[in-house]
DNA sequence: CGGGATCCTGAAGGATACTG
DNA sequence: CAGTATCCTTCAGGATCCCG
């Protein structure tokens, strides 16, 4: 990811779709985007959401995010520090992707649960 | 990406946006599954329709698309081999995302190239 | 509170050659 | 035609410490 532009050849078309992945693709963008459509959220926030995220990527991914125009930083001339972060009006253009990308996710899982189901039922048989 | 279920701490929620993201989100899934959406295809259609890419990626990435059940594999036992490749019908519930990560593309490309107009009829002026 | 500055590693991706 | 098999490179992502 990341590098836009850079090596699909003729590029005539279905690079689009690789175009939305480089903005949205990142490994926690996802998630980011998903909590900033209930509304916004300070780092902190994104941080308790998000425990396994580091605040290196967290602020790398919200950087990437705002200058691809997606998300809006607010800073509030405070002490102590106070940043909000919102979708701005094309970030909300994400909204039925993201939400289709978190049903189908869901529905991936179960797959995948009913199919480690039969796997692990099948597992006394084929003991490989 | 790939290691599905790995880090997310809690992952009360959001995760499933991940999951989608783990599957197709590689460099060429997303073309790989937009050209699918057109019909089924095989192996050298593919490397004409994306001549940018090599045919272990190619290899690689229609693997893991067929491992995570989203399209299959289809192989005449003929010679020459002759191999189709379509997707399945849980693959076809990604169409609309597809269709929406495409349409997003199109429109973000579109508000990339007027920035960069911005800025090139700036850069005179910053510079830098 | 919300970061920035470094350093580092793994694995995602690539180049090239060979094959049933 | 549709792939393996090796080897190599890069950089996204992570760990850690520091700062206004």
């Amino acid at each position: 990811m990341r590098n836009r532009k850079a090596g699909y050849g003729p590029c005539e078309n279905g690079c689009p779709v690789e175009t939305t992945l480089d903005v949205i693709g990142g490994k926690w963008k996802g998630v980011i985007l998903y909590h900033l459509m209930e509304g916004t959220k300070r780092f902190n926030e994104f941080k308790r959401l998000m425990p396994g995220i580091t605040q290196r990527m967290l602020t790398l991914q919200l950087r990437e995010l705002e200058n691809d125009g997606v998300l809006s930083r607010k800073v509030y001339p405070e002490v102590p520090p106070k940043v909000e972060y919102s979708l701005t009006e094309f970030g909300w253009t994400l909204q039925p992707i993201i939400k289709h990308m978190y049903e189908w996710g869901k529905a991936f899982e179960e797959e995948l649960s009913v199919k480690s189901d039969v796997v692990a039922s099948n597992e006394k048989w084929t003991n490989k």
